[in-house]
DNA sequence: TAAATCAATGATCAATATGTTCAGATGAAT
DNA sequence: ATTCATCTGAACATATTGATCATTGATTTA
């Protein structure tokens, strides 16, 4: 009833390649009706099954060349406020809660080894930090490479 | 000469934000005029700074809904060999290699908390894998969040 | 300093694309 | 056969785009 049929799967496909092609290209390439496929976005944002859009740029790669992942151990119930704290930081790129060993792991992505240095030191001091261990990222293989 | 100054990291963020977003909406919100923002991101794109749009769907996010972390100690002249085994696993989403106490992290995202205990035991006897620490993403929060 | 260079601006205008509505066609399910 | 949902193609008003241009302000160069 709300399974994504074989035209929606196009339909996202073809985003997928071009997520700013205008309703009359996706219409043409699809071979469907201006107003279906209108019909078929709304319906896909509406659903949730499309949450977006967005733009891929190359700095996505280059920009933060210095990056790392920093395993962080927090005492008490602290954890909701280091992690709000952490989000808040331009710096960190996404923060994972976790189980095992450590509490929250950050990933911290910046320009410059010394911003990058900066930036763990600052962590560290936060109220309810305990513990932190930080692996620099020195090269990266995606698993859809190229 | 060919650094992104301030305008065309906002228009990058706002583009983030809605990749669908029109010419006019764009300019409206960074406050410049439309030609303005339409040569910005011809010029953008014309340099590869912006390498496309795409669409971002739930499936991105929960296809995978398993996933961690497994830090990876490696023995001897063994890594680009395991390197070149994991990024060739269908679980692995990235492999990056640091230095410190690990040689390589792998990203681990799968349907289920079996597979993804299969994928660990496999890569743990993989040759030259000497030791591992793995953490599971309980849950994440991005940068760009809304 | 004066001249030259460059990007941004706001304004046009024609060409496209969009949002909206609708009546009919199609096909599957009851 | 009747419902129900969807697709369709058409129509229309509105919005957005692409293209161009003269003007302005800032920065560089001579």
């Amino acid at each position: 009833m709300n399974e994504l049929d074989e035209t929606d799967q196009a339909l996202i496909a073809a985003l997928r390649r071009d997520g700013r092609a205008s309703l009359s290209e996706l219409a043409a390439r699809l071979g469907l009706a201006r107003a279906t496929v209108r019909a078929r976005m709304e319906r896909l944002v509406a659903r949730g099954e499309i949450q977006g859009f967005t733009v891929v740029t190359r700095g996505d790669l280059t920009a933060m060349p210095v990056r790392g992942l920093m395993m962080i151990g927090i005492e008490g119930r602290g954890t909701d406020r280091v992690l709000a704290r952490l989000s808040g930081l331009p710096e960190v790129q996404a923060v994972h809660s976790t189980n095992g060993r450590w509490d929250l792991i950050a990933e911290i992505g910046t320009r410059t080894l010394e911003e990058f240095d900066r930036v763990l030191a600052m962590i560290r001091k936060l109220d309810g930090v305990t513990a932190s261990e930080t692996s620099l990222m020195l090269s990266t293989r995606r698993a859809g490479r190229r």
